[in-house]
DNA sequence: ACAGCATTGTAGTCAGCGCCTACATTGAGG
DNA sequence: CCTCAATGTAGGCGCTGACTACAATGCTGT
């Protein structure tokens, strides 16, 4: 019986970025509900079993994709992090980052912040959560030292800000608040942030 | 010993309330992914087609359960806020009780905020939203009237507030802050919200 | 060059799931 | 009382994730 010459190899060569990028596509397209690893496998041309291979279950999967996310905001985050800048729109310009990939990765950022990963990757996923806060924390360090924010425990500084910019990124991510309405109100927002609520 | 002749009458008299009730309590020992609809019917003793009668689908069950957790949500707010209080406070109070409803209720919060509810449910949820955040907004604008806050869109210092709390609360039910840190936090958190990130 | 062996693929199977349909039991209203 | 809608049961379908035994591949040491 001669095999048919067009067959793919029997060996894929990437099969786990392969399935990674199916992976995210699918989740952008249809969310997480719709991610099947055999219907990854079938797209991906592979058998039904050889995801196995490199994931050993389909959260092990889901912890890689969120992972491959922390990375790609943290990139985004310190991209958009421009220390010229004065401190209102420093915070303004890094608050729209993040908000801008809440949008656009809605479904991705719910498996980063899902709270079922699996013991062995969840220290790689707190890791990651660090590198993420890192670039607000730095602007709260610098502008601290400036003495442009009050002084103060650094870690809780910069809790009250990522709390309230998480706050706003999930909130719109979750459709509870339009992307429209979130990104007109980053200003207001970061401006109270700062400013405060009190009349002053 | 007489046979007991109770085997459950054919008709269960609330099977509804019934699956509503064991699902959340599945839902709060072992998680939204451990929720089945066959398993739920098995240990509520009926059929594991029964609870289609009352539930159209899986959707649906989730749907009716983060709705009843809205309920209890909205109940916990308005009671935990005391307009007799002064405003840092009171604003402190109600955040600790939102928190505390996060800390103890993780995966229905989950549920109360996933994105995936069936169109016709939407607009009950929706609503279920407004009247949560009814209680915060009723604050702010007492507060704003006695200019102890900036004048300003009042829906716009809501979500300011809003996004600060509901931060801080997914952060938690998200595990990447303890339910310690998160309570230590607040005071600091509705100072520096109320009296802003800048020096004075 | 090539034998040995870990790696990575395949094929088959299993139990559990959501959902569907056909049928049985029940209670309430004409 | 008798119908009939509501509510439960029984069985089955196609899908899933996970496991196993086996086959193809390519790396490594000699």
């Amino acid at each position: 019986m001669v095999r048919m010459p067009e067959s793919r190899p029997y060996h894929h060569g990437d099969l786990r970025a392969a399935l990674l990028t199916s992976a995210e596509r699918t989740l952008r397209t249809r969310g997480t509900a719709a991610l099947s690893l055999r219907e990854l496998a079938r797209d991906t041309g592979v058998s039904h079993a050889a995801p196995g291979r490199h994931f050993k279950d389909k959260q092990a999967l889901l912890d890689a994709l969120a992972l491959t996310g922390y990375d790609r905001l943290a990139q985004t985050l310190d991209a958009a992090d421009d220390p010229a800048l004065p401190l209102e729109a420093r915070l303004t310009a890094l608050a729209r980052a993040y908000l801008r990939f809440a949008i656009d990765n809605a479904a991705l950022l719910e498996l980063m912040y899902a709270r079922k990963h699996e013991p062995d990757t969840s220290e790689q996923m707190a890791a990651a959560v660090d590198r993420t806060v890192g670039s607000l924390h730095r602007l709260i360090a610098d502008a601290q030292q400036r003495g442009e924010i009050v002084p103060g425990d650094p870690d809780q500084i910069t809790l009250v800000a990522a709390a309230a910019l998480h706050g706003t990124a999930t909130l719109t991510a979750n459709a509870m608040l339009t992307p429209e309405a979130a990104l007109n109100g980053v200003d207001a927002l970061i401006h109270h942030l700062l400013h405060g609520l009190k009349p002053r």
